[in-house]
DNA sequence: ATGGTGGTTCTACCA
């Protein structure tokens, strides 16, 4: 089973290249952030002619997440519990094939002395005592997106330029690490020790060309989806076509559950 | 320290 999770700065504006690469990847399930726009306005009928169910939670301009997939869509649940003021649409979890299954797009933070910091960090904490409750389910649960975490120096181009920044900042970084402390997995680092592996890289500046990138677009897993785990890269593909999203997606496989051995 | 680019929307704001 094929999971990825794509940050497109908006699926009106990256329509052609989101299909483009649905038909020649085909994944099971794709996670979409950053929508910018509505439910009503989702081209949900443009995927479903690719054989993609949709399950989506939108609002108008910004923010916006959805769970595309060739499986059945069950149990959908809309926004993160812990704020009911939170009116920004940044998750969204489901069931698909026997997974929990959840598309997240956590605050960015920035500029670090505004409220957007803080709001980072408690849904931060909010995404830790969900992950609590969900770990509890003992089911496999993956939870995919961009978390606008930079997990350590090695996952950017130059730490001493991100140092101030929110998405590297030492709180932002130990809240992301409490998550895995609760015995969550980043997929990408269980097979991949290498430096300079990004998900993202900036318009400005030239940064893809440089290749002056970040990783902050994970998977992070329960043991019970840990277990499965075959696979997980970047597809840095995308980032190079023409009218770029500033996010590439990251792709995991998943195996079927297997047969334990009675000790 | 600033500005560089691209998205939505139409004037700034966000990333």
């Amino acid at each position: 089973m094929i999971i990825a999770s794509w940050n497109v700065n908006s699926i009106t504006a990256r329509l052609p290249n989101v299909l483009e690469w649905l038909k020649e990847k085909k994944p099971d399930v794709l996670l979409l952030q950053e929508l910018k726009t509505t439910e009503d306005k989702f081209p949900a009928p443009e995927f479903s002619a690719l054989g993609y169910h949709a399950a989506v939670f939108g609002q108008k301009t910004w923010n916006g997440v959805a769970i595309l997939s060739r499986h059945k869509i069950t149990d959908i649940k809309t926004g993160l519990p812990g704020d009911a003021a939170d009116d920004q649409a940044r998750y969204i979890e489901a069931t698909v094939n026997g997974i929990r299954v959840a598309s997240i797009y956590l605050p960015n933070g920035n500029p670090v002395d505004s409220d957007k910091y803080p709001y980072k960090l408690k849904w931060l904490d909010r995404l830790y005592a969900h992950a609590k409750k969900l770990l509890k389910t003992e089911q496999p649960v993956v939870l995919g997106g961009d978390y606008n975490v930079i997990p350590e120096d090695k996952d950017c181009h130059d730490p001493k330029l991100w140092k101030d920044d929110a998405l590297f900042k030492l709180e932002s970084r130990q809240k992301f690490r409490a998550l895995m402390n609760l015995g969550l997995t980043d997929a990408f680092r269980v097979n991949n020790n290498e430096a300079h592996q990004y998900t993202f890289w900036d318009y400005q500046g030239g940064a893809w060309q440089r290749n002056a990138g970040i990783r902050i677009d994970h998977f992070l897993l329960s043991p019970q989806a840990a277990d499965l785990l075959e696979e997980c890269v970047i597809d840095t593909a995308p980032r190079g076509k023409d009218k770029a999203s500033d996010h590439t997606p990251i792709v995991l496989k998943l195996g079927k559950p297997q047969k334990l051995h009675n000790l």
